[in-house]
DNA sequence: TGTTGATTGACAGTATACTGACGATCTAGG
DNA sequence: CCTAGATCGTCAGTATACTGTCAATCAACA
């Protein structure tokens, strides 16, 4: 078989490119999250942060990127914005000078409680467009093409292996 | 009917949230690009602007904004790299002194010719765990939940309006 | 014609993201 | 004990993104 010719540059080959799709879907769903939970100050990332040093109290930055899947880079400014706002405390690790245990202020605990009906209003809001049906159908192929390349990106989720440090049964 | 109880907080809640999902995809997704096209040194936003700038040659920077869907801050240093790269010309348009039209350079569209092989491997490698069938899907559910959903970020896509300056069938 | 209002490109400020590197520290092996 | 390698937080540099603002310019109307 002969190569295929070369397709004409169009604008709509890029409308319906997967990247595009993803990228465009990415700034709708921060968007609709800022607009729900602009009460709050609380961007997605910190909401996401918030929730695991919620679940994982104690734990430390490189284990927390490894759970939410951000850059350990990106997330020590994320921390200190957090910290800054008073909704984290950072204590050094008497066993390992290296790191710094994560906790939850008093505040912080309920700020995170207090913004969960905006978030799901928010998350809500993104897939409202869509049918019922359509939207657990789009979920549901989200959640594997994610997983599937998960080692894709620079940061893979690591949600189990996260646990061990903290001396729970792995 | 009364108010339901409290879900418990749970990462797992994280991992299924719309939101969530859309970000990590976003991640791969620039995570896969990057990694074909690293020969080629162009971002995805910076491919994007290429493909609009030839395909609606002597726009604008605004009007490209709506075309491509970016913000018009974020656009002007995307524009001064592309420039800075020998990808693009900005000349001032006569009859209006605010704006300055933007063209291709030949090298500029000698590099939009020969990346598009790799961005195409790209693409199908971002939905290349799915069963192709599911990929099919999953494109037309996104097509559907961005259009329907465009008007919920800033820069909502203006594909059509975007020509009429063009002095073209409006 | 003269002023009001809109548009354009640009800028400052904030917040993700990623690459690559660094010193401090811990761990394992010899 | 002591060094080689790994890990931790951090930083510099680059690139999207968004909010809000500004001067220059244009368009429309009184």
């Amino acid at each position: 078989m002969p190569s295929k010719p070369a397709a004409p540059i169009t604008m709509d080959a890029v409308y319906a490119a997967p990247g595009y799709l993803f990228r465009r879907m990415q700034q709708i769903a921060v968007s609709i999250f800022m607009e729900e939970c602009k009460a709050f100050d609380l961007t997605p990332v910190q909401y996401a942060a918030l929730v695991a040093i919620h679940t994982h109290p104690g734990i430390d930055a490189t284990r927390l990127s490894a759970v939410i899947a951000f850059d350990r880079s990106t997330l020590g400014s994320v921390i200190e914005r957090l910290q800054a706002k008073g909704y984290i405390e950072r204590k050094p690790a008497p066993e390992d000078r290296r790191i710094k245990l994560l906790h939850l202020t008093k505040s912080g605990a309920a700020i995170l409680r207090d913004i969960i009906p905006a978030v799901e209003r928010a998350q809500a809001r993104m897939l409202e467009p869509l049918k019922p049906a359509d939207r657990k159908t789009l979920m549901g192929l989200l959640v594997q093409l994610v997983d599937l390349n998960n080692e894709a990106s620079r940061v893979p989720l690591r949600a189990e292996d996260a646990l061990e440090h903290l001396g729970k049964a792995g």
